[in-house]
DNA sequence: CGTCTCCTTGAAAGCGTTCAATTACAGTGG
DNA sequence: CCACTGTAATTGAACGCTTTCAAGGAGACG
């Protein structure tokens, strides 16, 4: 499981020799080994993930089709692995072919989606947006099948798997989504899904925009770094 | 306050055209603005957050001498302000300089310090590991001084003010770090901060500095929610 | 049919947030 | 020089959410 394919898919040409395939879960490179080359998903998904020396793990993010992944500088500082079965992956050494910017881009984008989904606060606001980001991503915008575990969903989103077991549940008792299976689910309310996620502008808005630098200081931000809307 | 300093410091050349003086809060660029130039941290401290539309505030990074920021594609996720006083930056226009690769990848990797901060569940731990990441950032490894206030920290670590601060008195009363002004950090006991981090490999391992070839591969712990492959 | 793995659910405890009050300190003007 | 003011930081107490520990389903596969 933990094995290196390393034998290209096919020799004949040059394009075919930098292919790699990969069972799911199989791990493309480790964290802290040497980053001598960089992939690029070519079809399913990846996942980067960090181990912490305490044994917990923090997922990076999730690559599909296009995306260039593992473009570290001298030590990976995640391991790369397959998420879905049958992965496609392109392998370009580093000293070979320069990382274009927008693969590089695509890169930063992810760290800081994860980021973003970080910065929420509860579950219920992660999950959400999780789910929301998905469906964008993928063009699923209603009926979302999830490759994923929820395992790697807790881990993405700094949560354990029963916290994120519970709040999808609480999503379908509230009748925001259904669960047709564990990793079926469809959106049945994608906008107040989108509340839930605080991504929505509140109904009542229109001063956000005016408050750039808000909390450090300024002259009559009534600070408090905002509450967190009732529930 | 909020304005931007559009203005260069200088006209003699192309090189002082392109620099750019800041007041400790100032903004360079807004969030949700088009992203048409990057930024390049001369001297001072930048920090890039985002707003989320209830209000809170997700810090994304702090960047220093050499660093880039702002390499956002269409437009800025995020916004970037001015930590320090008198903060100079360069600015390249997008369709000029093509970004360095070396600054592209000091970007992804300052997105990846902060998922790593964010991945530490308690605010102990966070607290420890931004202490430790920022003395070695800075090369002050004992005395730190925060450039950043407590909001800034507690935004960038996603927790509150409140916490921030109490957790910094229980470093104190504990003996791990003295606070001689709410700025001015003496570490203690680095080593001990940096098990509280959970940077260290278990409290009474046997000795940390077995140098980081290729640390992972954890010894067994007693792990629930295990990930595919043995931890 | 049993076993395995993944997912779901329950109850209690831990921890961070929230609300609220207090302290420290710089700047200002009497 | 000292009250006054405003901001940043600290501390306290109660609440609520997530974690933790533990047990119960639901499919897949041999």
């Amino acid at each position: 499981m933990i094995t290196l394919n390393a034998q290209p898919l096919r020799d004949d040409n040059e394009l075919a020799r930098s292919l790699f395939s990969y069972a799911k879960g199989e791990v493309l490179y480790r964290q802290d080994d040497r980053a001598d080359c960089w992939f690029e998903v070519v079809s399913g998904i990846v996942r980067t993930c960090r181990l912490y020396p305490d044994g917990r793990r923090q997922l990076m993010g999730f690559f599909y089709p296009g995306d260039a992944f593992g473009v570290d500088h001298d030590f990976y500082k995640a391991s790369g692995e397959a998420v879905t079965d049958k992965v496609l992956a392109r392998r370009h050494l580093s000293r070979d072919a320069l990382i274009d910017d927008a693969a590089l881009h695509r890169a930063l984008k992810s760290a800081e989606d994860c980021i973003f989904l970080l910065g929420h606060r509860t579950a219920a606001e992660r999950l959400a947006a999780f789910l929301l980001a998905f469906g964008e991503r993928t063009g699923a915008q209603v009926c979302i099948t999830l490759p994923m575990s929820r395992c790697d969903i807790a881990d993405y989103l700094g949560l354990t798997i029963e916290t994120v077991s519970r709040t999808m549940s609480d999503f379908v008792r509230r009748g925001l989504v259904a669960l047709d299976a564990p990793q079926r689910v469809r959106i049945l309310d994608a906008r107040q899904l989108s509340a839930v996620a605080g991504d929505l502008h509140a109904p009542d808005d229109a001063e956000i925009a005016m408050r750039p630098g808000s909390s450090s200081r300024g002259p009559s931000t009534p600070q408090r770094h905002a509450s967190h809307q009732g529930r």
